[in-house]
DNA sequence: TTGTAAGCGTTATCAA
DNA sequence: TTGATAACGCTTACAA
C-alpha cells in the first residue's frame, strides 16, 4: 500500500490535517513544523493521491480536449497536432494536464463528454470544432460547465467563449485574391456543411463573387472531408462540369494537396491550368509541388488562446470578451497564377 | 451539489451498495431491482463520480503518455501524432482515455511522471522515446508500475515490455540500398546520440559500411535534432568536409526534408548530386520535392502494439514476449540515384 | 438477493 | 499554530 498522509503525520508527530496544510503551504503553519513534516515526506517518499485530492477538492487540474468524431482519422490532419501544441503549451504553463478520449461516432463522443463533465473528471473543456446543431453545447450550457470553443458556435455566440478567425473575411480575401488575378470561374471546396467554419468560408466566398459581379454556380461548390482523399474526390466532381473552374478556394491545405496531386495525375498543371488558394498554412502547404498559397490562421494561437479563456472561466474571472478573433494572413506561394 | 449514489438509492428505495452493484451490473442483483434502480438513475440524471470511483477502486481507466522533453516542439514532427493515433485507437477500443503532460525539461517530465505514478493518476504508461541513461526506467521498475516503451530500452531489455523496429537492420538495409546503387562516400545523419534509436541506426550504418569494405569516416557522421532545422544544420557540416558524401542515410524524414531544401538552396540537386534515404515514411516523404525514398517503420502499429502490451501488463497477463518487433520496409521514391 | 458499515486518501470546518 | 472529525462519493467485505 502506498504511503499516505497519515503515515507522514505519524512519523512527524503531527495530525494529518497539519500535513495537508504543509502540502498546501499554508501560511498558518510554523516554519519549524513545515520543515519537520517535509523531512518526513521526503523520508517516506510521500506523494499525494490525486483522486483523494480531487474528491475532497473538487478540482482536477486537468482540461479535456474534445475532437470531432473519429479521432482515428483526425490526427491525419496537421491542424490537430498544431492546435494541441498551443493548448498544451498554455495548459502546461498553468500546471494543468490534458485528458482526451477519441470516439468513433458522435454518440460515443457525447457519452464520453457527459462522463467527463458529470463525473468531475476535468475542470473544463476545449472543443476543437463547431458543428451546426451540436447538442453538446446545450448540455454544457445547461450544466454551466466551463468550456471554450475553437471556431464559432452555431448559436449563443454572445454567451459562449470562443476563439476563431474571421473566416468569412478570410474566405472573401482568398476569393478576392483569385479575382484580382483575373479569374472569373472560381470554385469552392469546403468541409462538411455541418461545420460552422465551412459555412462561414462559403459565405465569404459567395460574397466576394457577388460583389465582383461573378456568377455563383452551385456546381462550383463541393464539400468533402478535410483529408487528402477528400480533395481527390472534390476535384473529380469539379472537373466534370461543363466549363470547369480556373481557380479554387479550398478550405484546407491537405485537401488542396490532394487536389493538386489528382490534377497532376490528370495531366493538368497548377497554377497554369488551375490556380489554388487554400487554408491553414500547415507544413504541407510549403512542401506541396507547387508550394501552396495559403491563408495562415495561426493555429497555435487558436489553441493557446482558447485555453487562456478557459482558465478565466474556471477561475470565474469574467473574460474581457466572449469572442477572440485571431488574425489571418495570406501567404503567397506558387499555386496561383494570373489569367491571361 | 451533483447527484450521488445516495440520492439514487433513496429514490429507488434501496441501499447505496445496491446501486453500486447495479452500476457494476452485478449478477447478484435481481433484474427487477436493476430496472428500478436504473430508472431512478435515469430520472435523476446520475453519473458516477470518477474520482470517488478511482479512489475506492484503485483503477483509473486512463493511460499516460510520456513524450520526450519539450512537448512544445515535439508535435512539429509528424511521428508523434501518428504514434498517438495508434495509441488512442487501441486505448479507445478498451474504454481507456489518454492523459498527457508536456514538460519543457527532463526534470519537469520526471516530476510529472512521479506524480502520475505515485499519485495513482493513471493505470499505466507508454514512453514514446528511449534515452540512454534515462532514470525514469529505474524508477518505474522499482515501483513495479506497468509501462511499455516504444523503442528499445537502453538496459533491462529482457525485463521491459517494448515495441520497436529492428533499427539496426533497417539502417543496414538503408545503407546497403545506397551501396547497391554504387555509392561509396555515404554519410549518416542521426538524432541525439543519447537516443537509443540513433545508436541502433548508427551501428547498422557502420556495419553495412564495414561489410562492404567502405571506410567509416567520423566526419561523415552528424547528429542533430529531429526537425527541419536540424537537417539544415547537418548538411552544412557535411558539405564542408573535403570530399563530401554522395549518399546520405538520414534518421528522420523531417530532417531529410530540411536537407533537401538546404541543398536546393545551395544549387545542388537530389538525387543527381546527392542521394538521400530517410526514415519514418510520414506524409512529408511523399510531398518532398523530390519525394523521398524512406524506410517505413509503421508508426501507427508501434503505438497500437505498445498499448496492447500495456493492457496485458495492467491485467497482469504475462506477455508472450517482452519484445515486439514491427517490420520495416523501404519505400522507393525519387531521392536516390545510381552513381555513374 | 440486499443492507450495513468500514474503508479509499484528501481537504475543510470547528475547536482548542 | 495545531488537532479532531466530518465530509467527498464510491466499493466491498460481512451480515442478514
Amino acid at each position: 500500500m502506498a504511503v499516505t498522509i497519515k503515515d507522514v503525520a505519524k512519523l512527524a508527530n503531527v495530525a494529518p490535517s497539519t500535513v495537508s496544510r504543509v502540502i498546501a503551504d499554508s501560511p498558518r503553519i510554523s516554519e519549524r513544523t513545515k520543515r519537520i513534516v517535509r523531512a518526513a515526506m521526503e523520508e517516506l517518499g510521500y506523494h499525494p493521491n490525486y483522486h483523494a485530492r480531487s474528491l475532497a477538492n473538487r478540482s482536477t487540474q486537468t482540461i479535456g480536449i474534445i475532437m470531432p468524431s473519429s479521432g482515428n482519422t483526425v490526427f491525419q490532419n496537421p491542424f490537430f497536432p498544431e492546435v494541441i501544441r498551443g493548448i498544451s503549451t498554455k495548459a502546461h504553463e498553468n500546471g494543468y494536464g490534458l485528458y482526451m478520449t477519441t470516439g468513433t461516432t458522435q454518440g460515443e463522443i457525447n457519452e464520453s463528454v457527459r462522463n467527463m463533465v458529470k463525473g468531475g473528471r476535468v475542470d473544463g473543456l476545449v472543443l476543437l470544432y463547431s458543428r451546426i446543431g451540436d447538442d453538446l453545447i446545450d448540455f454544457l450550457l445547461e450544466e454551466d460547465f466551463p468550456f471554450t470553443i475553437i471556431g464559432k458556435p452555431y448559436k449563443y455566440q454572445e454567451r459562449i467563449v470562443h476563439v476563431d478567425n474571421d473566416n468569412f473575411r478570410a474566405a472573401k480575401d482568398a476569393t478576392d485574391y483569385l479575382i484580382a488575378l483575373g479569374h472569373e470561374r472560381i470554385g469552392f471546396v469546403g468541409g462538411g456543411l455541418d461545420l460552422v467554419v465551412t459555412m462561414d468560408r462559403l459565405l465569404g466566398y459567395e460574397k466576394a463573387m457577388r460583389l465582383s459581379g461573378l456568377t455563383y454556380r452551385n456546381d462550383y461548390v463541393v464539400h468533402q472531408e478535410f483529408l487528402e482523399e477528400g480533395g481527390k474526390e472534390a476535384i473529380k466532381t469539379l472537373m466534370s462540369v461543363d466549363e470547369p473552374p480556373t481557380g479554387l478556394v479550398v478550405a484546407d491545405d491537405l485537401m488542396a494537396f490532394g487536389i493538386v496531386n489528382a490534377l497532376t495525375e490528370m495531366g493538368l498543371s497548377v497554377p497554369n491550368d488551375i490556380s489554388i488558394i487554400s487554408f491553414n498554412n500547415v507544413l504541407i502547404a510549403q512542401l506541396s509541388n507547387p508550394p501552396l498559397t495559403s491563408v495562415d490562421i495561426d493555429i497555435f494561437q487558436l489553441g493557446y488562446t482558447a485555453v487562456d479563456g478557459l482558465f478565466r472561466l474556471i477561475k470565474k474571472e469574467p473574460p474581457a470578451s466572449n469572442r477572440v478573433t485571431v488574425p489571418h494572413k495570406i501567404i503567397e506561394r506558387q499555386s496561383c497564377a494570373p489569367m491571361l
